[in-house]
DNA sequence: CCTTAAAGTGACGAAACGTCACTGACGATT
DNA sequence: AATCGTCAGTGACGTTTCGTCACTTTAAGG
C-alpha cells in the first residue's frame, strides 16, 4: 500500500548516462571489447540497476543505434531543409550520413551491429518498436526529397521502380560505399588511394545521373560547390571532424 | 636431433575438416553462438591441437571467411568466362555475388565479419597474407571484364575515374544491396516489398547506365533473359537454391 | 516510528576463452 | 633392442564475462 513514486524523468536521465558511458567505452576500446561489466564499472550504479534498464548487453546495443538514428535524423533534417534543388539536397543527405560516419565512427559501427537478427532478437519489445519509430522518421526526410523531385519534373520515376524502391538505391548505394571505405574494414587489397568522399561524389553522380535526375553532372560546377553547401549546411560538424585530425578532400 | 616428420597434407586436412566442422555450426547457432568449445567437442581433436591451427577464435573466422573468397572466385570467374558482351558478364557476376550471399549466408556474413579490424588485428600474419593474395585474385575477374569493356569501346571511362574506382563503384553497390536485403539485417522498417534480386538488377542497370555501357537497358530485352544466363552459367546454384525453398523471382 | 513494496545491490553459477605443464609417440642413436 | 630427445597432442585450470536472485535499503503512508 504504498506505490513508491518513480521520477520519470530521473530514470531516463539515468539510462542515458549508461548509454553515453557505453559510447565511451565503444569508442575507447571498440565495440567487441564492450562489456557489461566494463559499462557498470564506469558508472555508479550497480549491476541489478544497469539490467533494470537493459536486458541484455544486445538490448544497450540497440539502445545505443537508437540514440544514433536520432542523431543521425537531425543530420538529414538539415539537409532536407536546405534551400537547395532537390538533386542538390539528396547529395548532400548522402554526406551527412558521411560526416556521421566519420565522426562518431562507433555510433555508425553499433547501429550495423544492432541491424543483426541476433541482437534485435535478444533486444526489448519497446526498444524494437521505438527503433522502427525513428527509421520511419529517418526515411520520411528522403522520401520527402524524391517526392518534390518528381513533383517539380527534376526527376521522372523509371517505370519499373516505385519511390521505395528508389530510395533504397540511393541508401545501399551510400551505405555500401561508406561502410566499405570510411575505415570500418580493415584494408581491402588494392583499396589504396580509393577516398570515401569523392568515391561517393562519383557515385552519386552516377546513379543520380543514371536517373537522369536533373540538372545532371554535365551542367554542374565540380565538387568545390558541394564543398561550400557542407560548409554552410554543417559547419559544426566540419569543425569537428578537423578536430579530429581528418580533412575532406575536394 | 629427431626432426620428427609431418605429414603436411593431413595437416592441412585436419584444417580443413575443423573449418567445415566450424561452418557448420555457424549455419546451424549463428555466427555469434561459435564458440571453440563447441568447435572442439565436434571435431575428434583436442582443445590444444585446434589452437595449434587457429590462434584463436578470430583466426577461425578469418580462415572461413578465405574459404568462402575461394567459393566466390569460382563463381566470378564463370562470369568471366561465360561467352557474352561485357556488360552481360559484369552483371553476371553480380548475381553470381547474389547466389553466394543466398546458398552460404553464413560464409557471407563471416567474410563481413573478417573485415572487422578487430578480427584482422588478432589473426595470424600467413593468414592475413593469404587473404591479400585470393582478394587481388577476386578483383582479377572484375577488372578484367571492365578492361575489356574499355578496350572494345563498349565502356568509356568517365575522365574522373579510374578503373579502380569503378570496380569499387560497383562492388560497394553489390555488396550495399546484397548486405541490406538479403536476410543478415532484420526487417528494417518499409522494407517491404523490397525483394534483393530485383532491386539488385534494377542498381546494375542505373549503374551501367549512368556510365553509359553499351548496350543501354532501353536496347536490351528484360529480366527474363538475365535469368536465362543464370540458368546456363550457375545450374547448380539455382538447383541448389530451389532445394532451400527459395525461389529467385524474375 | 513502524510497515511494506519496490528499488537497488553484488556474490554467485555457468559458459567461454586461451594457456601451460604434462603425456606419449616416433625417429634417431648406440 | 634399448634408450633418448623432441614435439604433437591433451585437457584441467585461471580468467573474464554474462545474467540472476536472494538479500538490503529506501521512502511513502499510517
Amino acid at each position: 500500500m504504498t506505490p513508491r513514486i518513480l521520477d520519470e524523468a530521473a530514470l531516463q536521465a539515468r539510462e542515458e548516462h549508461i548509454i553515453d558511458e557505453a559510447i565511451k567505452l565503444i569508442a575507447l576500446l571498440g565495440i567487441e571489447n564492450l562489456t557489461m561489466d566494463k559499462v557498470v564499472a564506469k558508472v555508479p550504479y550497480s549491476k541489478g540497476t544497469v539490467y533494470k534498464h537493459f536486458i541484455g548487453k544486445e538490448d544497450l546495443l540497440l539502445a545505443i543505434s537508437n540514440r544514433a538514428v536520432k542523431l543521425l535524423s537531425g543530420l538529414f533534417l538539415r539537409a532536407f531543409q536546405f534551400e537547395g534543388c532537390t538533386r542538390e539536397r539528396m547529395l548532400l543527405s548522402n554526406f551527412s550520413y558521411l560526416l556521421y560516419a566519420i565522426l562518431y565512427p562507433e555510433l555508425f559501427q553499433t547501429e550495423i551491429c544492432a541491424k543483426a537478427p541476433n541482437v534485435i532478437g535478444k533486444s526489448s519489445e519497446a526498444r524494437i518498436k521505438e527503433q522502427e519509430k525513428l527509421e520511419i522518421k529517418l526515411m520520411g526526410a528522403i522520401f520527402g526529397i524524391v517526392e518534390e523531385a518528381i513533383a517539380d519534373k527534376s526527376l521522372l520515376l523509371p517505370e519499373y521502380m516505385d519511390i521505395q524502391q528508389l530510395c533504397f538505391a540511393n541508401w545501399s548505394m551510400a551505405y555500401g560505399t561508406i561502410a566499405l571505405l570510411s575505415g570500418e574494414v580493415e584494408q581491402c587489397s588494392g583499396r589504396t588511394n580509393l577516398i570515401v568522399e569523392r568515391e561517393l561524389f562519383n557515385q552519386c553522380n552516377l546513379l543520380f545521373d543514371g536517373l537522369q535526375w536533373k540538372p545532371l553532372t554535365k551542367e554542374k560546377k565540380h565538387c568545390s560547390e558541394l564543398r561550400k553547401t557542407i560548409e554552410q549546411v554543417y559547419p559544426n560538424e566540419l569543425m569537428l571532424i578537423k578536430e579530429k585530425g581528418r580533412e575532406l578532400n575536394f
